[in-house]
DNA sequence: CTGAAAGCGCTTACAG
DNA sequence: CTGAAAGCGCTTACAG
């Protein structure tokens, strides 16, 4: 059987379009792409465009690719494990596809394995460059990336010695969380962190200790507990601090999803929300305003940082130099009904 | 400026697998494709294989693309708005990557547009073929797919004249949710149900009048509603509901994110769940476990589809005809609090 | 047992 | 103003 052809079956290639317009290839390349120095007859031009639109002719990306040592493609490595991801992923897409690029997309477990996930995303020129969003991949693989040759930005992860990275205030952000508990007249607080190893994780608990230790505050005994981002690490760990000698009467919870599990811990556990305790998660999700309290979070400039990364890496695509940023959208707080003041 | 080179700089072409090895190009070629027709001497082979090694050889994808007709990789059309197919996207990932494939990540939103990512999909010869999982494509869009050339398959959706498609039985899955009201005594039960359009929603339909008709039972008077996909539409859709003549004991709902809207709104309405109103999601999430009270769904074999979905695909590329299938894989009842037996 | 050559679909100096 | 040719990195008949 012969082999299919490429493109599919009767598309149109360089070569038909040449054809139908009764001229070589070389002239139909240079008019379509708009290369400025051509000057050609306008009848010919006109020849070319209408037969390319006839014929509905669209350039082969290989072979285009190929030439040119532009795939006019990203790949974006992430966690998809987690619906926590999903704006992070579409507005990777969106902004990609704007940029006439194209997403291929890879799982970071496999990622991180450096099996074939690994190589088909460095070595096999599929991308012109990568985006890391995963706080899986640990620090020495990513400082091993820097050697295999392709162009990568880590999103919402810094790592020293690795540029450029995007991110958004974590900091700030877990600030904003705790000034508004602490606004209500909480004093006890406490927290659900991420794994330490997790750069963001890092990063909001430093944001905590902050504004707690502006009030003059801090975290009292057992209550801080680390725990991993889904639902049930969060449900564990607000077990955890419930069980605290002197439970405390706010918590803040690094993520959304750890966030709905420690709610519904709470709530097992007898304790009202907000009344007898109050909470607020660290980014924000369009799910958390049907929990039972709707619950109050921080909005996160995800979306930014995902358009900045794309930004940034395809100007790291073109040759262009590019350093590390914070996108400047404030984070945002989004009062709902999981907080108030203590009454205890 | 000199163009970047395709490969990351550094990295090694065939030839320079075959200098290395001291032989030619094409014979390196064939060894490490295992052509089983090569008879070689084996301390050619074998030095074509650590010169590889030595190397971190790997072809470059568009170089055997454009020779083989072959991308090695997939497109997967799919809404990204919603959490809910985070699952999908992982199962196709993981089952493409599986079979050496890549996967391209294009927004359903976008592709009904017919503009470019219509277009990079099909008629750039980027994919071997495309997964559609969207409910948004029309029918009128998913008839022409077929003339363009591009092998695809439809993922949990059904149209006549379109193979092949790869769905669950969705039918069954309401079925099972229905029975398990019934079987708990309740006699008005209500249904929201997705858009009319989406076909899934109407298999979903169907499954609820038919085990509704099995009890000589149907949809009373209001108790029927339509609605989308999201939170707000599911709040609404509740509250019509409960806003009948005579409210039902117990609800059925096609989606679970629409569910947690809905027992927000029964919830806000006053109505205990499950004491004044059982609730029932057709397809599970795992955030379904920490509302309050955890939802009780149906489990879709999504995984199974999209693993099925992949592997048709791959066999259509591979020039083989495929059937439209049912994913055989039962609905699974994943029983939590939202249900009981009707107390009025 | 192994190599030179053609060609996949494109773009870009270069020639005329 | 326009075309022929080379070459991106690969694979595969074909020749020897």
């Amino acid at each position: 059987m012969a082999p299919p052809p490429t493109k599919p079956h009767g598309a149109a290639r360089l070569a038909d379009v040449a054809d139908a317009a009764g001229v070589g290839t070389s002239i139909v390349s240079r008019v379509l792409n708009r290369d400025p120095t051509v000057s050609i007859r306008p009848e010919t031009r006109e020849r070319i465009l209408s037969a390319a639109r006839r014929l509905n002719y669209r350039p082969n990306a290989l072979g285009r690719g190929l030439k040119l040592a532009r795939t006019m493609t990203l790949g974006l490595v992430v966690n998809l494990d987690y619906g926590e991801v999903g704006e992070i992923v579409s507005a990777v897409e969106r902004r990609a596809a704007d940029a006439d690029y194209t997403t291929l997309i890879a799982d970071a477990n496999a990622f991180v394995e450096r099996g074939d996930t690994y190589s088909r995303l460095l070595f096999e020129g599929r991308v012109d460059g990568l985006l890391v969003a995963s706080g899986l991949a640990n620090d020495e693989l990513v400082r091993e990336l820097r050697g295999e040759g392709v162009p990568f930005v880590l999103l919402n992860r810094r790592l020293a010695g690795v540029e450029p990275s995007v991110t958004v205030d974590d900091a700030l952000g877990a600030r904003i969380g705790v000034e508004h508990l602490l606004g209500l007249g909480h004093r006890r607080i406490g927290y659900i962190a991420g794994p330490e190893y997790a750069d963001v994780a890092r990063r909001r608990l430093k944001g905590v200790r902050g504004a707690l230790r502006d009030a003059r505050l801090r975290l009292g005994e057992g209550h801080l507990v680390h725990g991993a981002l889904a639902g049930d690490a969060g449900f564990d760990a607000m077990e955890q601090l419930l069980a605290a000698r002197q439970p405390p009467t706010a918590v803040a919870i690094w993520s959304p999803t750890a966030a709905f599990g420690a709610l519904a811990a709470a709530k097992r556990g007898g304790f009202r929300v907000p009344d007898d305790i109050s909470i607020v998660a660290f980014q924000d999700l369009p799910l958390a305003a049907f929990f039972d309290p709707p619950l109050t979070t921080v909005r996160m400039p995800l979306r930014e940082m995902a358009d900045k990364g794309v930004d940034i890496l395809l100007r790291l695509v073109d040759g262009d130099g590019a350093k590390s940023v914070v996108v400047h959208t404030p984070p945002e707080l989004v009062e709902r009904r999981s907080t108030g003041p203590p009454t205890r």
